[in-house]
RNA sequence: GCGCCCUUAGCUCAGCCGGAUAGAGCAUCGGACUUCUAAUCCGACGGUCGGGGGUUCGAAUCCCUCAGGGCGCGCCA
């Protein structure tokens, strides 16, 4: 299939060259979606002007050299209103629904990057970090569809001073007790009591210390401690993603630990080039264009004048990892927006450094703040913190409830409320821009109406039901498509419209876009139900030729939200 | 003080590579199940796009400025 505003796009540029000459034929015709016509094209507008003719004039060119498959019509001050006939729609459709990737585009492989999820093994884990894990996994799960080689790498916070404290801890809890309270989810408990006998209790405190002596030194005894803690804290970790259908595994895993041993040689390397100086004893690097309080140059301490290294030394060698290491073409970032500073400074650091090269993409994708119902940030010390894996839970059974009057088994009933409680919390994530911070709420996050993760699985549902009902397959095929009812037409256009919107998600690291795309193909498949009986459609050939536009509307909802990460029960 | 982000309908948010009358969900009100799943649909109500200025044939969109809010800014990560 052809994508309709690649089509409309090369015929206004062919029509552009024709009647003004070649060097025209690169114009961007500026095709956008119309409320009078399929599309519009603005571009004679825009051209007038250097033209010198009057815009409509320069649109009436435009249309008396065009030749697209569909009608051409000026109005207002020089809009091109394009409208695509009926017969290419649904011969396009049926091309589709032939098209095992349903018309989306395999892009130039490239290797991919992304850093989500990085949950601290340290510190409180929250419904905040289900957003960074939720929005990455969808992004990963888009760029490999478009062909890329993707790379996940989940930069867990598992070293630093505080990992002094919490093996002491584990050490006095003894070592079974606090790996079933770890493995548990507890890690909330767990780390507010060291961090109590670390600030209360002055032997504990200078244990702590130690312990992060020894820690750094890797000595084997301090190794097999933390190996113990981590591997409970990754255990419950797992438990989360795989609840949630994140496709993170332990390969995945490329800890702060990992890059303890090449932080000296980032910092000498830095120092020797002369990129990095020292100032009050830290060794800085100062990357043009930052500047702090009293417009003095910012710094970029990457060892601070204790001779201890920070997150910024740990990220130097790990964007250089990334590139050196793993060739990457692009690095996508998916991480909270306080962090942003951080990164455009690592981002320029890097650069100067020459570890990252202009050909290859770092992209910080800003994870707005998800904010208590006080309209703060959590903190630490907050009070209630609501453990995920609770969440989650009463998630699917908020979901399942909805189901109380269907005729289904217990068993069934669970697995439909699983895949309808994950998907609504996960599109609560997914459809709102990335940027945007928000109130947590348990209401707006399990709602089962309007634009919805649930809403668009019921359509899917329906979908299946009619086939069911009719002793038919979706996956054989069905047709030919032949557009007659105005909600047939509208949403053969939309279904068209799913490649163009995959690639632009890939592009613009905006999986909000494809929830746009999904709920409006959701929305034209609904009115097309309501007005196109389909089993007991007037004749064979229309029968035909709705089972076939239904098996594709099928087709591009379940794998439009399995690029979310949203699984479709079969029936709900 | 500097930097980044935000301010669109009662609420939550799209739209912001400039284009025609600014959209959706929720809420509210009124309708639609003898008809393929009503977790649905149809209709109504609802907006000085924070204020002001500028660029433009045309600004929610680009630029400047002001106000309000958030986040960050040398030894936590």
């Amino acid at each position: 299939m052809t994508d309709p505003q690649l089509v409309l796009a090369e015929g206004v540029q062919r029509a552009l060259a024709a009647a003004f000459g070649p060097e025209y034929a690169a114009e961007d015709p500026l095709i956008r979606p119309s409320q009078f016509a399929d599309y519009q094209a603005n571009v004679a507008m825009s051209l007038a002007r250097r033209l010198g003719r009057a815009p409509r004039e320069v649109a009436q060119a435009i249309a008396d050299n065009i030749d697209i498959p569909g009608t051409v019509e000026i109005s207002g001050p020089g809009f091109v209103n394009l409208t695509l006939s009926d017969g290419w729609l649904a011969a396009q459709a049926a091309e589709q629904l032939a098209d095992d990737r349903l018309g989306v585009p395999v892009e130039t492989p490239a290797t991919v990057v992304v850093d989500y999820s990085a949950p601290n093994a340290a510190k409180e884990m929250h419904v905040g970090h289900l957003r960074t894990t939720v929005v990455g996994d969808a992004l990963v799960r888009v760029q490999a569809h478009l062909g890329h080689r993707v790379i996940r790498q989940n930069h867990l916070g598992d070293w630093g001073t505080p990992f002094g404290m919490l093996i002491e801890h584990l050490l006095d809890m003894g070592e079974a007790a606090a790996v079933a309270q770890l493995e548990a989810g507890e890690g909330n408990p767990y780390y507010q009591a060291a961090r109590a006998k670390f600030d209360s209790d002055p032997a504990f405190n200078e244990r702590a210390r130690a312990r992060v002596v020894t820690l750094q030194a890797e000595d084997p005894e301090t190794m097999r401690l933390w190996h113990i803690f981590m591997n409970a804290t990754i255990r419950y970790f797992n438990k989360v993603y795989t609840e949630l259908g994140v496709t993170l595994t332990d390969d995945d895993i490329a800890g702060e630990s990992m890059y303890n041993h090449m932080l000296a040689q980032v910092c000498d390397e830095l120092e020797s080039r002369g990129i990095a100086v020292i100032s009050d004893g830290a060794l800085c690097v100062f990357p043009p264009g930052f500047t702090g309080r009293e417009g003095q140059p910012l710094p970029f301490m990457i060892r601070k004048s204790d001779g201890g290294y920070g997150y910024a030394t740990t990220d130097l060698a790990t964007i250089r990892y990334r590139i050196q290491d793993l060739k990457a073409d692009r690095i996508i970032y998916v991480i909270g927006v306080t962090q942003s500073l951080h990164l455009q400074m690592l981002f320029a650091s890097a650069r100067l450094a020459g570890w990252l090269p202009d050909e290859v993409r770092a992209e910080h994708v800003q994870i707005g703040s998800v904010l208590g119902s006080d309209g703060k940030m959590f903190k630490t010390r907050a009070g209630k913190s609501i453990k995920l894996l609770e969440l989650l839970e009463e998630a699917e059974t908020r979901a399942a409830a909805v189901l109380v009057d269907r005729d289904y088994d217990e068993a069934t009933r669970a697995e439909i409320g699983h895949a309808v409680g994950m998907g609504a919390v996960k599109y609560a994530d997914l459809s709102v821009s990335h940027d945007s911070e928000y109130v947590f709420d348990f209401d707006r996050m399990l709602a089962l109406t309007g634009n919805t993760g649930p809403y668009l699985q019921y359509a899917t549902a329906r979908i299946r039901s009619i086939f069911r009902r009719g002793g038919f397959d979706p996956a054989e095929p069905h047709g030919p498509i032949v557009i007659g009812h105005p909600a047939e037409r509208a949403l053969a256009l939309q279904l068209l419209g799913f490649g163009a919107v995959v690639a632009e998600v890939g592009e613009a690291n905006a999986p909000h876009k494809l929830c746009a795309y999904l709920f409006d193909l959701a929305s034209a498949f609904t009115t097309f139900y309501e007005n196109c009986p389909v089993l007991k459609a007037d004749s064979e050939e229309d029968r035909q030729s709705r089972l076939a536009l239904a098996a594709l509307t099928l087709r591009v909802l379940v794998q439009g939200l399995d690029l979310l990460g949203i699984e479709v029960p079969e029936r709900m």
